[in-house]
DNA sequence: CTGAAAGCGCTTACAG
DNA sequence: CTGAAAGCGCTTACAG
């Protein structure tokens, strides 16, 4: 169907060896022949094929993404640093997107190894349960014995001795400083929407919150905790739902910027304002945060960078395993200001507003 | 290095044909030699290299989609489509991140050539001069060639009879849409902080712009026109400019929405009004638009359609090159309203505010 | 139901 | 500087 290397030789009256050697360049070729190779090329339009050339070299320089979903900021600004890392574009970079479901990831794990992915990382949360650990693991060995390696972006080992190499964040030291800033405050009442249930990143988070409470000598309260999707509308949908039971509290703390977002959005189709009513604080730090009215407090987490040095460790010379954790800061803007004396009434009209 | 099927073979007692036939599973074997032969896979691991699969069959199950940026939302709604629409997960969708360079967009294809991708998706705008456009033709003939094919997805095809499917929109159209939503609310002096110059979407929408003026009866004033580079710091950047500028106007269209947005924030942190002072419009109606303060009046594009029906174009069977354009629709909302009698000024107050 | 053999499109020692 | 030959890892007629 395609033009194929014979052809080219054929054409230009010499053998294939010889065509494979002026594409390659790295071997003497009489400037004669090689102009004939190439003008055959040329006319005929060859492309070679990368797949006869992997079945040689048992590398394809294809690297393997697999994330939630792309059109989350979340995964797209990681895998903007992973895109720009490879960025010489010698390596092709294969997306997968999981929609969190565990069973699409082992299947993308499983085509990626049968195109011998140079390396495959995977971002975002993982689950917690112990049988998708120890399949991951599996994986990731099996990657190893491929010759390839297992990146996890966002997320630690499944197991201790799992091959892996790992970038993350201290999720747990990420909600631990979200409530230390709210108390810092005054608040006392402090709700949590958090991420989907049984996820690294929402249970590491929720255990920040928990400690940090702990921490200031405040008791959890089941009331003020609900689980969601790391989406804006869930984030709507938990907050509306929260404000609704007629709970009480003096801020919210979203799962995710997106929750936070929808959090904003919620409080302000009931009437409340934000902070003067209710403070709100994310994580994550996406870029629009910065643009919301109010603009949203979060935790800054070096999401690019993350997935820059995801790549880079896909890429560093063998080694026992690295486990990377990027630091966080948090970003005070204007959704989260000192709680006021009363609790929050529908209808409050107080906004503070700048930038 | 990684286990072959000679391997399974011999671990089996079989001969390499049995095991490929156990593994492709269309063809008779005996029960027991099934067995024995899924034994000694799950023994060893066995994955099966796709690029040997590949050289027999002359596909690879890879579809390319080359974009500028996927941390864009507008490319990452494209993206979702596709991905979404290649959901049985037999593909694997490779993409390729441009930056809007053209090189790169044509090395991408090689790449992808190289790699016998079924079919390659360009989405977004592209060059309009001649010689970026012949090129791309060329490539349309090589992947045509290669019995792969070239999808364009929200551009025109580069010269007429180039072999290629396209979905896209009327960004002349969407111009006009918009122009005359702005004149009916009274506007008279419209800006326009429009996208990269030279790229077919961003001529379309200001030519939509000028045959929107010119049917109002309405001159264009050229220092109420810039170019931009379809980013939200760059709407800030271009709006800011505008507004020392001392030029009078009473609304701006933003290339896209993202830009739209900057100028949002940029009007904002000028201390005018919107819609009060300045109305505001973009294109696109990505998902944030609508929470926006206020939320934004833009034109609706299908995106996430266009992917899916680019993804069902570059499998459709084969026959003349089609074009679909995909309709849009007008969204009004907060950041459009009537025109004030008198011109803009700095710090003025009035704001409305809902949702 | 099973196996031996040819071949997909390349590259790379090996010879000359 | 150039070519003939073997081989990468699979699948698929062809025979039996």
């Amino acid at each position: 169907m395609a033009v194929t290397l014979a052809a080219v030789a054929q054409r230009a009256g010499v053998s294939p060896a010889t065509v494979s050697r002026v594409l390659n360049g790295d071997y003497p070729v009489a400037v004669e022949t090689r102009k004939r190779v190439e003008r055959a090329v040329r006319e005929l339009d060859y492309v070679v094929n990368a797949h006869a050339r992997a079945l040689l070299h048992a590398t394809s320089g294809i690297v393997g993404a697999i994330l939630n979903d792309l059109s989350d900021p979340f995964f797209a600004l990681v895998f903007r640093g992973i895109q720009n890392a490879s960025g010489d574009m010698s390596r092709l970079v294969v997306t997968c997107n999981t929609n969190g479901n565990p069973d699409r990831e082992f299947t993308y794990i499983e085509m990626l190894r049968r195109q011998r992915a140079d390396a495959v990382i995977i971002v975002g949360a993982g689950p917690e349960d112990a049988g998708y650990r120890r399949q991951l693991a599996a994986q990731a060995r099996g990657l190893r014995a491929q010759n390839s390696r297992l990146v996890l972006c966002g997320r630690p080992k499944p197991i201790r001795d799992a091959p892996a190499n790992v970038v993350t964040f201290d999720n747990v030291g990420t909600g631990r400083t979200l409530v230390e800033h709210l108390v810092g405050l005054g608040h006392r009442r402090i709700a949590y929407l958090g991420g989907p249930v049984g996820r690294t990143t929402s249970n590491d988070r929720y255990r920040g919150f928990v400690e940090g409470l702990d921490a200031a000598g405040l008791p959890v309260d089941e009331q003020l905790v609900a689980d969601g999707d790391f989406t804006r509308d869930g984030g709507y949908a938990a907050a509306t739902r929260l404000i609704e039971s007629g709970a009480d509290f003096t801020a919210i703390i979203g799962g995710n910027d997106q929750m936070a977002i929808g959090v904003l959005v919620a409080l302000r189709d009931a009437g409340l304002s934000v902070p003067g009513d209710v403070s709100v604080v994310g994580f994550g730090d996406i870029p629009i945060a910065a643009d919301m009215i109010p603009a949203l407090t979060t935790v800054h987490l070096p999401l690019e960078e993350a997935g820059r040095q995801a790549l880079s460790l896909a890429f560093a010379p063998q080694g026992p395993t690295k486990t990377v954790t990027l630091p966080h800061t948090l970003v005070v803007r204007d959704s989260s200001g000192p709680v006021r004396k009363q609790s929050p009434r529908r209808g409050s009209a107080r906004t503070r507003k700048h930038r």
